[in-house]
DNA sequence: TGTGGTGCATTGGTCTGACCAGTAATTGGT
DNA sequence: ACCAATTACTGGTCAGACCAATGCACCACA
């Protein structure tokens, strides 16, 4: 062993003490953005450690975004510093397509009973404001000739959470919420095409247009309908646009091979 | 070699693979939060990689939080943690005890579709699973002579997590949990009364012999039905004892587990 | 004088097998 | 019945070997 391995907190394993005082070597700006950093083998001489616990250490940074690595050639030091850390949830539904059908099920469920109970228990001034809402995204939708996505995405969510705000129900305002940010975060730039392709926005403004109508004119039934019609069709959409996917192979594992 | 290693996206190296496919086993319910993980010598022989390279495949989940190591333990499926943690949801129930009833609405339109995909698409193992957490907490309710109503609460909850669980939608498990720890962790102990009132007690039993039976018959519609009565009678069933327990009040009442 | 190929040294990627270090169930003695 | 030692696990670490991609130095040929 090279060097003295001083204990540091005591749940700190090899690797974390790798990745803690490499970090600590590039915020000292020893290592610089976009600088390659020495070779694998030559930092484990430096640090005193195994390649094994090295490789796990710069594995961390690396799922932090702080390095990047390239086979051949070697890490560097990533320009951009990561910005947010994620839920753990997060991570899961990240580069896993089968749990934005799952989550667009939930969201379907949730979004036909808040437009069932928004038609039914909404007063007048909920209304008033549903229907400004409406007119804001649609009028958006309608008239600018380069949609701006984003924007129109806002108008969207702005007309939905006050559909939900209507049904009087904290805890299911909330979940939406909840769904609707993981949803957005996580496949943004799947939903960004539905905006761009015209045929898809021409139904889902059609969509809004009898969801506004059934809320407003008190029809309970049809709302909740018209909403589970809306969350079915842009699931079928995204479906389309999903590239083929191997959803095969895994259903027939069981947990008795496991163990 | 012990097996054959598909392609899978170009980038992706072993421990990126190891890393996908434990992931998609989790995401399928064969590990399930709380769970414990094969050692790391048997995922070894399962999924044909080294150890060093199942390692950093492991680290990678566990830098995302997804898993938990302890050193001569094992390694454990992470419970999921809610979206947000730390809500203004928690305010709201403070001040505002009508907020449970919101909670239990939304509650029962996820059950009563988590019910209604446990049975149309449960496997048989499922249903093994659930069938064993019914009569554990059926067995328990009726030969316990003093009930120990936070036992009871427990197989309770493991009994409807199970009927979640086989929805095989780990948005709607997740989502469930959360509205569940949600009311975990606020005061409403006055649930704790439904089980040492006789009355309750017995309905509450029959509606989950119900709910097991529809469930693992296969009756999709049934199981909602039922689904939605249960939680419904619950509701109401603590609205009664809302008015009652207004006197008492201001007991030191424990946060009981409670399905 | 380029210019394109060819090797080779270096890098990360993976595997193997060994040993160290906690954990928890089992066992055996009191 | 209880408590301590044993033991059979678990993850943690190490060493050294080989494979695969990279990129540069070199050299042959136009």
């Amino acid at each position: 062993m090279a060097a003295e391995n001083q204990a540091l907190s005591p749940g700190q394993r090899r690797p974390d003490q790798v990745a803690t005082r490499l970090e600590r070597l590039i915020l000292d700006g020893v290592f610089r953005p976009g600088q390659l950093l020495p070779s694998e083998r030559r930092l484990c001489d430096r640090l005193g450690v195994s390649r094994a616990s090295l490789r796990e250490g710069l594995r961390i940074l690396r799922s932090k975004g702080i390095i990047d690595t390239r086979q051949g050639h070697g890490s560097t030091v990533a320009t951009l510093l990561p910005v947010n850390q994620q839920s753990p949830l997060m991570h899961l539904f990240k580069d896993h397509p089968r749990t934005l059908f799952d989550l667009l099920e939930v969201r379907a469920l949730l979004e036909g009973e808040s437009a069932r109970l928004a038609a039914s228990r909404g007063t007048s001034a909920d209304r008033v404001l549903i229907t400004r809402r409406y007119h804001e995204m649609a009028d958006y939708a309608e008239t600018a000739e380069p949609i701006d996505v984003e924007r129109l995405a806002r108008f969207d969510h702005a007309f939905h959470l006050a559909v939900s705000q209507a049904s009087h129900n904290p805890v299911l305002v909330h979940t939406l919420q909840s769904l609707t940010d993981l949803l957005l975060s996580s496949v943004f730039a799947s939903v960004k095409h539905l905006y761009h392709l015209p045929v898809p926005r021409a139904m889902i403004n059609q969509q809004h247009a009898q969801l506004h109508d059934a809320v407003v004119s008190g029809d309970a039934e049809q709302a909740k309908q018209v909403a589970l019609e809306h969350l079915s069709s842009i699931s079928q959409l995204l479906r389309d646009l999903e590239v083929e996917h191997d959803r095969l192979e895994r259903s027939s594992m069981r947990l008795e091979e496991w163990q």
